[in-house]
DNA sequence: ACACTGACTGACCGATCGGTCAGCGAGTCA
DNA sequence: TGACTCGCTGACCGATCGGTCAGTCAGTGT
């Protein structure tokens, strides 16, 4: 505990910093956000924030980096070593889907990364965020698509790279959407409304990711 | 030509500060775009488009609206009056893959609804904007899909709204999350990719969608 | 010919924006 | 104990925000 008091405060207060930060970003968008409510939600100070962050795209860039490594973490943990069995398949695309359930951070910074190309563009070429689900993690995925369809647990006459976007960007899409449908009346806000698509969802693309006996042209 | 000249003169400028809004919400969000952009975009004084339009707001609701207007009228050609048969449905969802493909702006707009609640619910409860796709047309598509149900053309475990919102959701979810991909270098920008997405999501889904003859668990 | 409408302008408003800076004062190190 | 570090504050900056308002003037109805 030598240096560490201090630090230690200092680390506390950032992290109040960034989880205020990080309200408010994601429900509200970069543009839509000012480091004025930051400082107010957060119980400090404004200058202080600029203590400890250079600028506001920084301190976005901070929060975005935070997430980003929680959703890889957890995303790591979701395919198994296994080879890919249709069973395992099915799992992974549940447990995947009720990973982003409760992460609902990660929906919205998501589709505002989509979003904000501009801004996305400024901060890219300032090389302060690199962005979600690195090149390496999307690798394994088709790699271990691929493998499945040379094992035949997979039609193989769709490109496994496009496979992989349909199942991420439909379970993405549900949840983004899902407050819209809500508001539109025809749902309830309930967990069961979640597990209706998801059985939806499941049905259909396994039962149309599976090799077809019938015709099948590759 | 009576009462014309001064009202089509006006029309048209209100017609161009339209556009320019158009442009600069739908790239860069309802907060990230001042009237002071819109105004220099379109070519005309800040006070001028308050001539026009109230507030910002009621600008942003004119912009939806009529996007919203081109986007359901879209919508209404792509359903034929026929019963819906295998064909039909896979010509309906390669339609309105295209027609979406055309018009990037509904898939910025659509994200951003869905983004922006916070400021929604404050226009919604000045009554100001009616959401896309009204819930009548959602009835249209969840009829269909219920007869092709029954006709033993769609498979009849699954819900037929949320077949609808699969289907929907993934195609908007993949123009929103296209740049993206892009961005990672694994996809050109071709509109070959495009049909690359379309074609696997036409053999998953379609082939997903029709009734299994091996299980069926209803 | 004339009163009048309404499209349009420019100067201006208070509030807030992102960001700066000199300095305070408790905690750390020698 | 004294020098120094550094987390932290409050006053302040110019720019821009959404929005207002008095007034100009071309086009219109009578």
């Amino acid at each position: 505990m030598a240096e560490t008091k201090r630090a230690a405060d200092a680390e506390a207060t950032r992290g109040q910093i960034l989880d205020a930060a990080q309200r408010l970003f994601v429900d509200r968008g970069f543009a839509g956000t000012s480091i004025s409510n930051i400082a107010r939600d957060a119980g400090v100070t404004k200058s202080l924030i600029y203590h400890h962050f250079a600028t506001k795209v920084e301190l976005w860039a901070r929060v975005k980096d935070r997430l980003l490594a929680e959703y890889t973490a957890g995303q790591r943990n979701i395919l198994s070593a296994d080879e890919l069995t249709t069973d395992l398949l099915r799992a992974a695309m549940s447990a995947y889907f009720h990973f982003v359930q409760h992460r609902p951070d990660f929906v919205r910074l998501i589709a505002l990364s989509c979003i904000d190309e501009a801004f996305l563009q400024d901060a890219e070429a300032k090389g302060e965020t690199e962005l979600w689900a690195n090149e390496e993690l999307l690798s394994v995925f088709v790699d271990r698509i691929r493998d499945a369809q040379l094992a035949g647990v997979v039609r193989s006459d769709v490109n496994p790279y496009m496979v992989l976007i349909l199942v991420i960007s439909t379970i993405q899409a549900w949840f983004q959407s899902r407050p819209w449908y809500l508001q539109q009346g025809r749902l309830e806000d309930s967990p069961t409304t979640d597990e209706m698509f998801l059985d939806t969802m499941l049905k259909v693309l396994m039962d149309g990711m599976r090799p077809q006996s019938i015709p099948e042209t590759p």
